[in-house]
DNA sequence: GGGCGGTTATA
DNA sequence: GTATAACCGCCCG
């Protein structure tokens, strides 16, 4: 065993034992003999086992109750799948592996003889016993080898054959999973740096049942039933059309919306009762499914009818799928998703699975043990209907149960349930609309542009190698690092988390003031982000069938109650330097369309000021002030038309660290002044503004009291360090709680915006639509001979969007691109 | 191919 | 000092 190796064993058997998991070890057996003596133990005792390996040995212990799991691509292997894979079935893998050989386990074989011919053998004569018996109709070379090695065989077979009889002082009790040492166990994650599994630990179940050996089986055995007859339909749509509310899934090709086609629906109106409606699964041997086209028409009324409320987990997905055939859903009356979002926005993943473990204690089918997952994964229409079925009715079933739970917390929390049902629920659709609306990209531009990045890129790297003297890789931080700090000795003025000397952009930038190196990797790093993120990889997004951009908002995985937009995201499209702001001139508007972007002017600060109520940031933003300059003639005493440029640059870090919950450190950093002359900065601020300071220790004080802050309108962010020891973490929850109830606040007011805005759209059917949310900008393609109007209204209703103690101040922009519409 | 670190784009 | 998403390099199995 090599040495770095051997080290690992025994943190991994502390880790093993901390997590309840029953560990054997013993001397002089092999451990695959263990494991097949044990295997067969409990299948004997009436139970299903799943041994959980990648060694292919292992396929000989494969039966009706026994089943291999790949834990790389999370598939379980069954006795058709041995075949499937191997060509030959489990009682014949002994054969298999003493004809092929393993140079690992030293098992010789057969010379010449592979896969292909061990099963090709097999498959005809059965056993090795009875292809020996007929070994001289083998011919050629490959024949001789065969009977060469007649005696190696019966060596090889021994070798190949897992022990299962082994006398082993072990009863299947004692593999009862155990209940977790969690101090222990965060412990050594801690320790091991295993930061991913310490978040999970934290994540314990709400509900704890009691722990399930999975050795035991389920009391409760639901009710799922593949539709595949016209009259199974016909009685599930006419349950569906009696419920007062029911879940609802779609299986789909496609994880991308725009292109995903339903492959089957599924249904549920009762706990543990659902239907799977296959509709496209399509593989060899696939049974008579009912027509697509067909169902789908005869589902449309149902599905397009706001009176009959439905439910799912993430409906935007099922609407666009939806939308894909044609069929525009309406009455979404709730989301698991949304609601569990509503309930702590900080949980980290609000997906069907996680849920399922945490309010109800069930763990479900894992889409990947029906697909696969990585290159081996499959599309969900080839999956046959007998594995889809559990798994998509599953998928209705648990969310309809979520939803009890859910709206059973939600009602307890008045303000919560409002903003879940008035404004998250609603604001599905409207993201729909805006996702689907997509974005015109001018790619001829781009194509421009990236030719011309590509020969400045090529010239800064010919640069660079120059003067480090010698080839590197200019995208490799820690090639960069070794040039830099190694070789040309440049002062370290930052470390990275791990130790080591920093390259990143404000150490370069300060280097740079001495040396020319760190300049020319500054200006490559930046053009190379620009080209690799957004020139380069937009064009290749635009829709096939639109010719258009869509993003996907996601509703619930920023803790503040913003949105966030990814493949691509649309939030960060370069804005502040001169290469960057031409990528926004590729985002276009068709022929006789203008962009018209609109942004909150200083929403953040005016919550600061309406939230905190101090006197003299209410009268800067009553009297339409430059708020910055105001600031900087308070803090810095001067009269406002004496403020120059400078001190109003300091006035405004000062303004936007309030907002973060700022130190006097990181002002201090922010500035480049020292930290005695930012914490004086600090002092005269909140000697100007003492409304804020009271506010700003009063929200303090409210987060560590209660556990949680709030915004205008009831959203809550918990936080659950607020109290904790460790200074670091606790600071870092408190800057949470002074940021958050600005943020969450403005988020609440621009979701109040967009339905405004759609409302508007869609009853006034305008030709106009809203296209972009940029967290305080909203980005809308109007017709030019609606612009006028288009714009008063867009300032109205996103100016009304909430009524705080200053006003809420648009600015609005028009332009045949979205850079002139700034 | 997956996970992670370092870096950088936005509000 | 807040909140995100995405790229590349590197390491691992």
């Amino acid at each position: 065993m090599p040495d770095d190796l051997r080290v690992q064993i025994q943190p991994l058997h502390e880790l093993i034992r901390a997590m309840g998991l029953p560990l054997i070890s013993h001397d002089g057996v092999e451990a695959d003999d263990v494991l097949g003596c044990l295997a067969i133990k409990a299948a004997q005792a009436g139970f299903q086992v799943v041994i959980s390996t990648g060694d292919k040995d292992m396929a000989q212990l494969v039966n009706e109750q026994i089943m291999l799991e790949n834990t790389m691509s999370d598939t379980r292997m069954d006795v058709a799948g041995v075949v499937a894979k191997f060509g030959v079935k489990p009682e014949q893998i002994i054969d298999y592996l003493a004809l092929i050989g393993d140079s690992v386990d030293n098992i010789p074989g057969v010379p010449k003889v592979g896969p292909k011919t061990a099963a090709k053998w097999l498959e005809q004569y059965g056993t090795i016993d009875n292809l020996l018996a007929h070994a001289n109709e083998i011919k050629g070379k490959i024949g001789d080898n065969l009977r060469a090695s007649i005696e190696q065989l019966v060596l090889s077979r021994q070798l190949a054959t897992i022990q299962v009889d082994l006398a082993l002082p072990y009863a299947l009790d004692d593999l009862k999973k155990q209940a977790i040492d969690t101090a222990r166990l965060t412990e050594l994650l801690t320790q091991l740096g295993f930061s991913s599994w310490l978040k999970t630990l934290n994540q314990q179940p709400l509900v704890t049942t009691p722990v399930q050996a999975s050795l035991v089986e389920d009391s409760l055995i639901p009710d799922y039933e593949a539709v595949l007859t016209q009259q199974q339909f016909d009685t599930w749509l006419h349950e569906l059309m009696q419920a007062p509310v029911f879940a609802f899934d779609t299986e789909t090709t496609s994880l991308d919306y725009m292109t995903a086609e339903i492959v089957g629906v599924s249904f549920a109106v009762t706990s543990g009762k659902a239907a799977y409606v296959p509709l496209a699964h399509d593989y060899p041997g696939v049974p008579e499914q009912l027509n697509r086209d067909q169902l789908l028409t005869a589902l449309k009324p149902l599905l397009e009818s706001p009176e009959h409320l439905k439910l799912g987990q993430n409906l935007k997905y099922d609407s666009h799928v939806l939308a894909n055939h044609g069929i525009q859903l309406r009455g979404i009356a709730h989301d698991t998703m949304l609601a569990s979002y509503v309930l702590n926005s900080t949980a980290s993943r609000h997906n069907m699975d996680d849920l399922a473990k945490y309010y109800l204690g069930i763990t479900t089918i894992a889409y990947e043990s029906v697909t696969g997952k990585g290159v081996k994964q499959i599309g969900f229409a080839d999956v046959p209907i007998e594995q889809a079925t559990p798994y998509a009715a599953e998928d209705a079933d648990i969310t309809l149960r979520l939803h009890r739970v859910l709206q059973q917390k939600l009602s307890q929390h008045a303000k919560l349930h409002q903003l879940y049902t008035e404004l998250e629920i609603p604001l599905i659709s409207v993201l729909a609309r805006i996702e689907r609306n997509g974005v015109l990209l001018d790619t001829d531009m781009l194509a421009k542009q990236s030719l011309e990045l590509s020969d400045q890129i090529i010239a800064l790297e010919r640069h660079a190698h120059d003067l480090a003297g010698q080839p590197f890789n200019l995208g490799s931080p820690k090639q960069i690092q070794d040039i830099l700090y190694e070789q040309q000795k440049l002062p370290v003025l930052k470390k990275t988390p791990k130790g080591q000397p920093s390259t990143d952009e404000s150490v370069l930038q300060e280097l740079a003031l001495s040396y020319p190196l760190p300049k020319a990797i500054l200006d490559y790093r930046s053009l190379s982000k620009l080209k690799s993120t957004y020139i380069d990889k937009l064009p290749q997004q635009v829709d096939a069938k639109t010719g258009r951009i869509h993003t996907s908002y996601h509703q619930a995985v920023a803790a503040t109650g913003r949105l966030s937009s990814s493949d691509p995201n649309l939030q960060n499209i370069p804005i502040r330097s001169e290469e960057g702001r031409k990528i926004r001139q590729a985002f276009i508007a068709p022929a006789g369309y203008q962009l018209v972007a609109a942004d909150y002017s200083q929403i953040e600060l005016r919550i600061m000021a309406h939230l905190s109520a101090d006197a003299g940031l209410l009268h800067a933003f009553s009297a339409g002030l430059d708020v910055h300059k105001a600031t900087a003639a308070e803090v810095f005493g001067v009269e406002p038309e004496r403020v120059t440029q400078d001190l109003r640059r300091s006035a405004k870090a000062i303004n936007f660290g309030l907002i973060y919950g700022m130190s006097s450190f990181g002002l201090a950093q922010q500035l480049g002044i020292t930290r005695a002359q930012a914490q004086t900065y600090i002092d005269m601020y909140f000697d100007r503004y003492p409304g804020v300071k009271q506010y700003m220790d009063s929200t303090r004080e409210l987060a560590r009291t209660q556990g949680y802050v709030e915004t205008l309108f009831g959203r809550r962010l918990y936080l659950p360090d607020i109290n904790a020891k460790n200074a670091a973490l606790r600071q870092y929850a408190e800057r949470t709680a002074i940021n958050a109830p600005m943020q969450g606040t403005a988020a609440d007011i621009i979701k109040r915006a967009m339905l405004a805005c759609d409302q508007w759209l869609t009853s006034t059917q305008s030709d106009a639509k809203m296209i972009m949310q940029v967290h305080d900008e909203l980005v809308f393609e109007v017709a030019e001979s609606v612009l006028d109007k288009s714009i008063a209204t867009i300032r109205e209703l996103m100016s009304s969007a909430a009524v705080l103690s200053v006003p809420l101040v648009v600015d609005i922009g028009v332009g045949a691109n979205w850079e002139q519409a700034h």
